[in-house]
DNA sequence: GGCTCGTCGG
DNA sequence: CCGACGAGCC
């Protein structure tokens, strides 16, 4: 059978709920990972979903952050918590098992700018990353990481690699931690089926015209251990949620699998 | 050759400042008074204006009260200082001439509630304008006083006065400054082309469904002296922003002179 | 309770 | 540019 699973930072749920209930009706994935809910638990929409078929989980905090896991199958939550690396009470990070496959949805802070104290902290974030997966699980196991990642890997992953190389979101020091988790055991699903460049999924708001002129960068992500990634089929981007009338600065991340 | 006059609280003209340009090319006023337009003078889109035959004269503040007044005429600023009885800085009163008629576009003070310092205020601010317009004009001038001003001052102008007599808007002491100013010289040129009731500027945001339910205010007006209210050929109420996509809370009034 | 502004964050 | 929020007003 294939599981069709995504990723969209939604910025804010209530503010794109009916978007997101329409494209869930539409598209019918297995699974989808929200980030920036930007809601507090006792405000998340569970019944607007159970009603269209989706469980929920979701880990929220007031105004930023808060990420959710959406499925029709039964959805267990795992090991939520990253450890000492995270701001505690910063909803970032929200991991589940559904359909016998480990899920884990991040929402890595963006860093500012790499000569912020944030910056340092973005990168710890991600190098903790690497024990909360050797704590939580084994690279022979089925696990998928989806969510936004605020990192550009590589060179063809950014619209200006030479002018952006050292920006945040696009620096050697995020290159080194990220690869340093990736080498745990993930590869980058999307990169599998789609070796060519030009393909993002975001596009920030402050660039005058940025959607238009493709000023994008792929800093959303889908990776899996081997297990999984073996069973992909295929992994493309839905450009969908900017075409509507309250568009996001970002764009949902796919993939197929059969499994 | 006629000339028609408007008065309308925008409460803000960022917000509606393309519901304002649709009007004007569809209304084609001679005059044009507005309230709250929220907007520091530095800030003010003149230049939208001047694009489609307007003029503009205003003053405004940060983030509350401003007035302003359009025309495709010439416009000549006059007196607009109200002086000791208003606080300094707020902007509320902005005079004109215009076709050789004398423009005063005022935003009373709301109020608050009776038992308020604000209500005291008020009062003082009303009364002020009857020594404002003996310094400035005489009664044999063809003077305008539009604006929004806070107070309905008939049991008609009102759809419960017996529930909502001393209530801010509606309370004997509003009525008497306010006729106290009525008396320098004006009439109140819209209740002389509509004796009957039930005509509204303004909705309360608060009441539930008060616009479906009509529960209204008469509080903007146009006044004038005899020399111009002899010349007024009618007057109505415009309630064409309520239908629109950004609904204010308030209507135009409107009248037509034959000048 | 609805609305706008100014601020902060991305 | 677009969210959430808090303040102030009505």
């Amino acid at each position: 059978m294939t599981f069709k699973a995504a990723s969209f930072n939604i910025n804010s749920i209530r503010a794109r709920k009916e978007l997101l209930i329409n494209w869930l009706l539409q598209s019918k994935p297995d699974l989808l990972c929200l980030q920036e809910t930007k809601v507090m638990d006792k405000d998340f929409p569970v019944q607007d979903f159970r009603d269209i078929g989706y469980n929920t989980l979701f880990k929220g905090q007031k105004s930023y952050n808060g990420v959710a896991i959406l499925s029709p199958h039964d959805l267990t939550r795992v090991d939520s918590d990253l450890g000492e690396a995270a701001e505690p009470g910063e909803a970032r990070l929200l991991a589940a098992q559904v359909k016998g496959i480990y899920v884990v949805n991040t929402y890595i802070p963006q860093g500012q700018d790499p000569k912020s104290p944030k910056f340092i902290h973005k990168l710890n974030w991600i190098r903790a990353m690497r024990d909360y997966f050797t704590r939580n699980f084994t690279p022979e196991q089925p696990v998928l990481w989806l969510g936004d990642f605020n990192v550009a890997p590589e060179p063809i992953d950014i619209h200006d690699p030479k002018r952006l190389l050292g920006h945040v979101g696009f620096h050697p020091e995020e290159h080194k931690v990220l690869a340093h988790v990736k080498e745990w055991g993930f590869q980058d699903i999307f990169r599998k089926h789609k070796p060519e460049g030009g393909h993002y999924t975001f596009w920030d708001y402050r660039v005058p015209r940025g959607v238009e002129r493709n000023l994008g960068w792929r800093v959303d992500h889908i990776w899996g251990t081997r297990a999984i990634a073996d069973r992909s089929m295929d992994s493309w981007v839905d450009i969908e949620p900017r075409k509507l009338e309250k568009p996001s600065d970002h764009t949902f991340i796919m993939a197929e699998f059969n499994i």
